[in-house]
DNA sequence: GCTAGATAGTTGCGAATGTAACCATCGAAA
DNA sequence: TTTCGATGGTTACATTCGCAACTATCTAGC
């Protein structure tokens, strides 16, 4: 008898990676947190916006997976420590082209070596037959989860 | 001249993570909030104690890298529904033992084949080589990451 | 036995988050 | 040109979260 279903949380998907996420994470956003004061989402705005240097707020959104008021909380807050400036389109008005400022790009020219650096620490850790293999999964896992959900997350 | 640093955030591995991550879990969380409004601390104190019949609070931090008061408002939450009891240690009147009552069980059990789906039908998208690789790739960062950091998150 | 420091778990409080409702603007159709 | 639905972005509100401070209890050194 003793028909025990069991569901190994060890080998669980959501679970190691949300553990595992939240640990990196965490550890990378000590960083920029002692740094500049940035939250999580500031980051990923600033971030943004160094790779790429002029987006809108909903493009932003979509290319992070950010909720819409994260990024737009994060806007308010990176202009109002002078990082970054909006310019409402000419067009749309509705829309708003975001960009940093010279001290934002300074912020992020200064993140660059610290975020590469950290990545290179973890993936130090691992053998090349490992890094191979976390390449290779993000990028299957991302293939299959993220286009099938619609990217903003509109619900929890 | 052009010495723009850049960090291409589509291979930055905090960001892949945590973005793949949320996706997973908003995925699954539906379906464990939709049949018993259980919240995501929840589920997983639930999922704990499914496959391991008693702990203490402070084991199912550790274990699944939750903060304490994440737990202690779990637990308190899954007392009220009435799916778990506690019960004191006698040696030691600090600890408390958790176990799921036959209702809590009940959940668990319902849970475990979906919980199984999910993961079966994510897993599905990939072939052979790739589902190597996610496990690999798993093992290999959470090896990497897990341990060198105290699991309890005493910093954001 | 007492005191000092550690540990299990809870609570208060401010900060962060998501949802829904909202405002402004746009484009298209009547 | 008026109206209606869609879209970019913000705000209000309730919930959730994390840190710090707390209570209760234990252990070790004196």
């Amino acid at each position: 008898m003793a028909d025990e279903p069991i569901l190994s949380l060890e080998d669980f998907l959501p679970y190691r990676l949300n553990r595992l996420a939240e640990a990196v994470s965490r550890d990378f956003s000590k960083l920029y947190r002692e740094r500049y004061g940035l939250t999580r989402p500031e980051w990923r705005v600033l971030a943004t916006l160094g790779e790429f240097p002029t987006m809108t707020a909903t493009e932003i959104g979509t290319h992070s997976s950010m909720h819409k008021t994260k990024v737009s909380r994060a806007v308010v807050e990176l202009e109002r420590h002078g990082w970054l400036t909006r310019k409402t389109d000419d067009a749309d008005r509705r829309v708003e082209h975001l960009a940093l400022t010279k001290a934002g790009r300074g912020v992020y020219r200064e993140m660059v070596p610290v975020a590469n650096a950290f990545q290179a620490r973890l993936l130090a850790k691992l053998d090349e037959k490992q890094r191979d293999a976390v390449m290779m999964a993000l990028g299957a896992l991302e293939f299959a989860e993220l286009p099938l959900q619609g990217n903003m997350p509109a619900e929890q």
